[in-house]
DNA sequence: GATCCATCTGAACAGTGTTAAGATAGATAC
DNA sequence: GTATCTATCTTAACACTGTTCAGATGGATC
């Protein structure tokens, strides 16, 4: 502590509203710190000290907040969750028909997964997380269940079937997902998106034909 | 080096069946010691020197022969990817019929990746492999036709539809694989698994359903 | 105005991957 | 049979990492 002690230099901290910390704002500023990072590096650029530098921090205040590294991700796996079960309801809410609803959540899921490749990859990276979070649990319930309410109205409500195709649509574009992301269907940047983007509407289709389509 | 030169204590070493290095026995050892740590401590417990450890020599010796740690784990999923591919095809070859040959083939994927879970989730963390390694590339290919040779078969040969089919499997399994890695689907320890392989089967069935099932 | 207490720092520890220079020893050449 | 060569491995160091703990800091409370 000889050169950033004065009021002054601690104004220019980086990600830093208001000059006073001791009001809750580290949380908030280490969340977005990591987000930011998780965007810029991905999930394996990942580290403490780095969240910490960026909110102008010494290493060791995020303990004080979150534990450990494992607290602070779970933390923003939760939000991540959140923005992705919020994307699967708009995509669903704008369609008519369950079919063309899943079909959209499917799209919508994909498209979270690979603009945001980095907080989709943490989110399901249970052991960076504390996996037995309470409302990490209940985030990742929640994001699941969008699929169900609609895959529920596809097959007529029938409890026991709707369970397994929930298991089906997740599987399917959740694993489309995490393939895409290793390149497995071709590169991923720039326009190669667009043509991954009409794999998945193919594959869709084929799972999920229109009525009369197949068979 | 004061205490470990003699050749007796030399011959102490772990996983070194001859006493003689020099010999390229270190390749095969340091391969056997990740593909070991992997299988205990899963993806995220592997270090490049407890590799090292393992096969007894110094934490520097490895780069001589992959380069990095990202060149010993390609390897290590290059040998992955293989003994999947071998596991596909075996779980074709058992069964008559396009539909009961990639419903094996679904069941094999998953059950492999429950089976290694390290070695799976490592196969696919592309940021620590070698990702544009030839012999990987080739590898994991090969993996991904499995599927298509006994798609082409489902779909009737036209080659368009089978890509599109064989994207929709690999992405169901493959999903439906790190969900459950991830407990998505609940345990997946002891008998939590047969419960997990039996939600898998029926999530098959209500994607590629017996002839006149549904609909 | 003195005390309290949540918050944050500084310093340390054990661990990591990677690099460069040097030791070692099997293979080759004379 | 001895000397040289060359692949192989070691030693030591560097810059990192996450985590812990004693202590400084300063806003809130009495």
């Amino acid at each position: 502590m000889k050169k950033r002690t004065s009021p002054a230099s601690r104004s220019t901290r980086i990600a830093q509203p208001e000059p006073g910390y001791h009001h809750g704002e580290l949380q908030e500023a280490l969340i977005a710190a990591s987000e930011a990072i998780l965007a810029e590096q991905g999930a394996e650029g990942f580290t403490l000290r780095e969240a910490a530098r960026r909110a102008g921090v010494s290493p060791a205040a995020p303990s004080h907040h979150f534990g450990n590294a494992q607290g602070l991700l779970t933390e923003v796996a939760i939000r991540g969750y959140d923005a992705l079960a919020g994307v699967l309801r708009e995509a669903a809410s704008g369609k008519e028909g369950a079919r063309e609803k899943l079909h959209a959540q499917g799209l919508a899921y994909v498209d979270f997964a690979l603009r945001h490749p980095g907080r989709f990859q943490m989110m399901f990276a249970n052991k960076r997380l504390v996996a037995d979070d309470a409302r990490l649990r209940q985030a990742s319930r929640a994001a699941g269940q969008a699929f169900e309410v609609v895959v529920a109205e596809l097959v007529g409500g029938r409890p026991k079937e709707a369970r397994t195709a929930a298991a089906a649509a997740w599987s399917t574009v959740h694993g489309f997902a995490k393939l895409a992301l290793e390149e497995k269907f071709g590169s991923v940047k720039n326009e190669g998106r667009r043509e991954v983007m009409m794999t998945l509407n193919q594959v869709l289709d084929y799972l999920w034909p229109a009525r009369g389509a197949r068979c």
